[in-house]
DNA sequence: TACGTGACCATCG
DNA sequence: ACGATGGCCACGT
């Protein structure tokens, strides 16, 4: 059974604190099943107005997955306080968990 | 059913 | 350490 892993990955979205990040494939991992894919899929397809912290999810690598909503989302890490090395990587600390 | 797509990932040179 | 490569797999069409 694997009800709306929607769900579940919005869920754990919300559960990321402030100033911290997680990846796709962390998040995946903690659902019952979803895939890295999935997740950013569930990210992308969010309506406008929510108050989900999207921002906070990285690749693997630790680099902003390419898309529109890129560069807001290096603005809102740095608002936060999360720290970029200088070749534009979140440095492993802000890792979540 | 079949196929293309993608806000990915692990591996390898 | 970093880019290229191939794999994966749920979704929409």
């Amino acid at each position: 059974m694997k009800p709306a892993l929607r769900e579940q990955i919005l869920t754990i979205l919300a559960a990321i604190p402030e100033g911290r990040v997680t990846t796709y494939g962390r998040i995946a991992a903690m659902t019952d099943g979803a895939t890295p894919r999935l997740v950013a899929r569930a990210l992308r397809e969010l309506p406008e107005g929510h108050a989900l912290p999207w921002f906070r999810v990285i690749t693997a690598s630790r680099r902003l997955a390419e898309h529109p909503g890129a560069p807001e989302q290096r603005q809102r890490l740095l608002a936060e306080g999360v720290p970029f090395d200088t070749r534009g990587r979140v440095t492993a600390e802000a890792l979540w968990p």
